[in-house]
DNA sequence: TGCGAATCTGCAATTCGTGCAGATTGGCGG
DNA sequence: CCGCCAATCTGCACGAATTGCAGATTCGCA
């Protein structure tokens, strides 16, 4: 999403109001990369403006994801809401539930059946694990671990070179 | 998921009863390649069984998936479930909410970058679209359905060989 | 500065499940 | 075939995550 004085053009821009509120959210989400839930935003939002509603947090995120300016992803529990909305993947932790951003290349080399007559207009690929730092402790928290089959597949890690934000 | 008479003697063998309402649900479930919700199943279970409860619908189904005869699919909404446990992904329709068996090959080729310390156990990639009967219908019927900014990929489609079921 | 549409906030209502407790029943032992 | 009792079932209360409402406020243009 873009940048919160952008925000604050594009809201008037629409006709929309530009509050406090909308501010204070604005800069709470900004370059945030934990995938927060309305929830956690609200706690967030809360510390730095007690009198903030839930009912607010949950209507501007709803507000930006029709803009497109959030992605809201729907893995079981809380919905999460991504201010990155580059195509990109995520990792989930399956202990803390814990959402990394991952990015998938050649999605190309993919060999797919069972589409007949199916129009794809895009795809999630949700890798399920442990994060670097749950990795070595005990077993999932959440019951929606029943992963016995789960498929241990290997990915390719392209060669790490440099990257120019 | 195997078939009711094979789970009847998997309940069995584990000490768990072998009722009505459950051989019931094994029957409505077997063979099943719908993906449905725990309402829907009860919607196909209460005619057949009037007195049968939803309560017990969610319990049959959360004691299937526990013993892995069942998957389970949180994709917003109601969880959807899946007699079929062979590793396979989905293509979901954005305007109908049906869902689909898709077999994806080569997962190995994809190029994975941002899994630092991260340890995948499996991935889950579910294909966003319209189904064969929605297809030249108007726009999606949820709301969910910002988007805009969705890639366009291109899948590449095996030769159609035979199958052997 | 004023006004009115857009917002905000608090709370009721929904949707999807899960926790409980009393009434039933499957399945083994006698 | 009979009885027992743990495993189930059913109905209902309760909880989490959202969304619908309505009255009180406030942003932003005239
Ligand atoms: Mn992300
Ligand atoms: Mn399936
Ligand atoms: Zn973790
Ligand atoms: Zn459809």
């Amino acid at each position: 999403m873009r940048n919160p004085a952008e925000l604050t053009s594009a809201f008037r821009a629409r006709g929309l109001k530009v509050t406090p509120q909308r501010q204070l959210l604005f800069r709470l989400l900004h370059g945030n990369t934990a995938h927060p839930s309305a929830d956690a935003l609200y706690a967030l939002a809360h510390a730095e403006m007690p009198g903030i509603s839930l009912r607010t947090v949950y209507q501007t995120l709803t507000d930006l994801a029709a803009m497109g300016e959030l992605d809201s992803l729907s893995l079981g529990g809380a919905t999460r809401f991504d201010p990155n909305t580059d195509p990109h993947h995520h990792a989930q932790c399956s202990r803390c539930g814990a959402l990394h951003d991952v990015y998938v290349e050649q999605l190309g080399c993919l060999e797919v059946r069972g589409l007949d007559g199916f129009t794809p207009n895009g795809a999630t690929i949700v890798f399920s694990g442990l994060c670097a730092a749950c990795t070595g402790l005990g077993a999932p928290r959440a019951a929606a671990a029943a992963s016995e089959h789960a498929p241990v597949e290997q990915f390719s890690t392209p060669t790490p070179k440099e990257q120019s934000p």
